[in-house]
DNA sequence: TTGAAAGCGCTAACAA
DNA sequence: TTGTTAGCGCTTTCAA
């Protein structure tokens, strides 16, 4: 293995220089600089991590705290973020989040605090208060995502408002009597995001139409998607106005309830308007409208929050972009499956 | 920060013993352990695994090499070997790959180099000679996943047997002229799976039926299937038999032919029958019949044969479990999707 | 702008 | 079974 004193000998220089000129912290004259890096590239030499981080207290390294690994939002976002760290030279350690309470809490008790990570990023994960405080605790840049979280810095989707955009929509359009696809409490986790916007979801009818929303949870699949929307066209009492319009809490679940249109005959849009929550692919294909809210931009966000914690100095001055913006953006996406309803 | 020297003083040992007690590797009393343990866990402390990493040569971490984060088999991949790592007291540390040139290179010369893991797992990544030759440089346990290769330990799925297998389940059912979507040869980055498969269902028609294929490309996404679907049923000559069952090399792809069967009012599967080829879970919402090549295990397997090298002793002896099987199991799951054609 | 040298906090050889 | 101690390969003061 190829060390510093190697690439010191070889530049005629010792090994400080060499250490500055390779992590550009501290002079270096231009000379020493330009002899250094042919020689650390002549002998391909690569700083150890292990060496460097005991002696600077920096691993190059930042952490993301995930559930679900294999969900497409979960996943999308550590693309986003992985991508933004990758480019400024870090590396990305992973930290997945399981149901199992032991395996969890050994997350937070011990894997964190190997001081492996220079900063974290919780994605979307409703955390304990010990667990906040254990984070705060580790003395570094933590960016939480997903919901507002008191302790923590954060980086947060108005949840109601996305809600209460799609459901504008179908009111915008004609709507009067619309279902809501939404997940039970068990979904609430999540900084209450169900129940955040299951309430968006029954103010915005109220307000602009006063009708009564019914909801049925979906628990955040296609199937349960599908499964609710039968549930919600077949209870109907034969009395009750049809519903016209459904508002599903994701686009998993939209997608459900398009194929549960189609497993009863009804055509989407003009028998049924279907509009969903997220700006996933699969979207595109179904011609689903929906609310996007940029699963991959959030990633990146949150990778160049942590950065910007890591390097104050290199970071954009505060007028240039707002360092944590109070909400990120989401955007209205109309496609085929919205439509105003037939008289 | 709580250090080796505070848990040595409150446990009347000396730091030795405490590395000792803690890490497992050396002689110490059950007395000793005991008290090392109740201090340690008093105090809080944790292992630095800067520290330790330096002085012991290893960092207690496995590196995935992941192309495609935020694609269902790669994201699927990863959560199951992250949870085995996980489970053996292992961190994670991700590079993921991009299309970039100039990235992908740098992972292999300088992200890889840095000494921050003790093994590695390629996930379904063709790699150019001297990418494998980085790797092998490294001199640590690297497992290929995906497709054989040949410097490298690999943990292979029968890419041609996959294929085999679903072609012959149609030809079992009674239909003689199928089509097939693939990928073009763009898509043969990883290992020819597509050419592999391609051919596959070439001969395993041609050996039952003598008839011929007709191919079409779908790039593996759900809208690509249903324009290959839409352009094999269409560019049929009104002589040739007419296509009745159709083979797509990905469950994505299959579910793209669903929705363009769907498109021209065929119905699924009496006038056409679809099989897939991975186990996606949206698979089983469309009842889509299927080849599954089960990535969660993949992936767990990986993992596992990374730990395998890295303590042969631990691992389980070769009797009772192939090191490293010639090649993965898959399993026909059918559901509604397939059935005999009509006559 | 440079170099000498003292650690960073732990592990492992060695001696007891 | 235990303790002493010399590193592991860098970074960073400090003095020049």
């Amino acid at each position: 293995m190829v060390s510093i004193d190697d690439v010191a000998r070889r530049a005629g220089v010792s090994t400080a220089t060499v250490s500055r000129a390779l992590s550009g912290r501290g002079p270096v004259s231009a000379a020493s600089r330009e002899r250094v890096l042919l020689a650390a590239d002549e002998l391909g030499y690569v700083v150890s991590s292990r060496a460097s981080s005991l002696a600077s207290g920096r691993t190059g390294s930042v952490g993301l705290i995930v559930p679900y690994l294999d969900r497409w939002f979960f996943s999308t976002v550590l693309a986003g973020a992985s991508y933004t760290l990758m480019q400024h030279g870090f590396d990305v350690t992973l930290y997945s989040i399981t149901d199992n309470a032991d395996e969890r809490r050994n997350v937070f008790t011990h894997a964190l605090r190997r001081q492996r990570v220079d900063g974290l990023i919780v994605v979307s994960l409703e955390l304990a208060a010990t667990e906040t405080a254990a984070l705060r605790a580790l003395g570094m840049p933590v960016v939480a995502m997903g919901g507002k979280h008191p302790q923590l810095e954060s980086l947060t989707v108005d949840q109601a408002g996305l809600a209460a955009v799609a459901t504008q929509h179908l009111i915008d359009i004609g709507h009067r009597h619309i279902g809501h696809i939404g997940a039970g409490a068990e979904f609430d986790t999540d900084f209450q995001i169900p129940s955040q916007r299951r309430a968006a979801v029954e103010e915005t009818v109220a307000a602009c139409t006063g009708a009564h929303v019914v909801h049925e949870p979906g628990d955040f699949t296609v199937d349960g998607g599908r499964a609710a929307t039968h549930r919600l066209l077949e209870t109907q009492s034969p009395e009750a106005p049809r519903i016209t319009g459904i508002v599903a809490d994701s686009d998993e679940m939209a997608i459900g309830a398009l194929l549960a249109a189609n497993d009863r005959g009804l055509h989407v849009p003009t028998d049924l308007s279907v509009i969903g929550i997220d700006g996933h692919p699969l979207g595109e294909v179904f011609g689903l409208t929906t609310v996007d809210q940029f699963a991959r931009q959030q990633g990146m966000q949150a990778a160049q929050h942590v950065l910007d914690r890591l390097d104050p100095a290199a970071a954009l001055p505060p007028h240039c972009h707002e360092r944590i913006p109070e909400l990120l953006p989401t955007t209205l996406v109309v496609r085929q499956s919205t439509t105003a309803p037939r008289q």
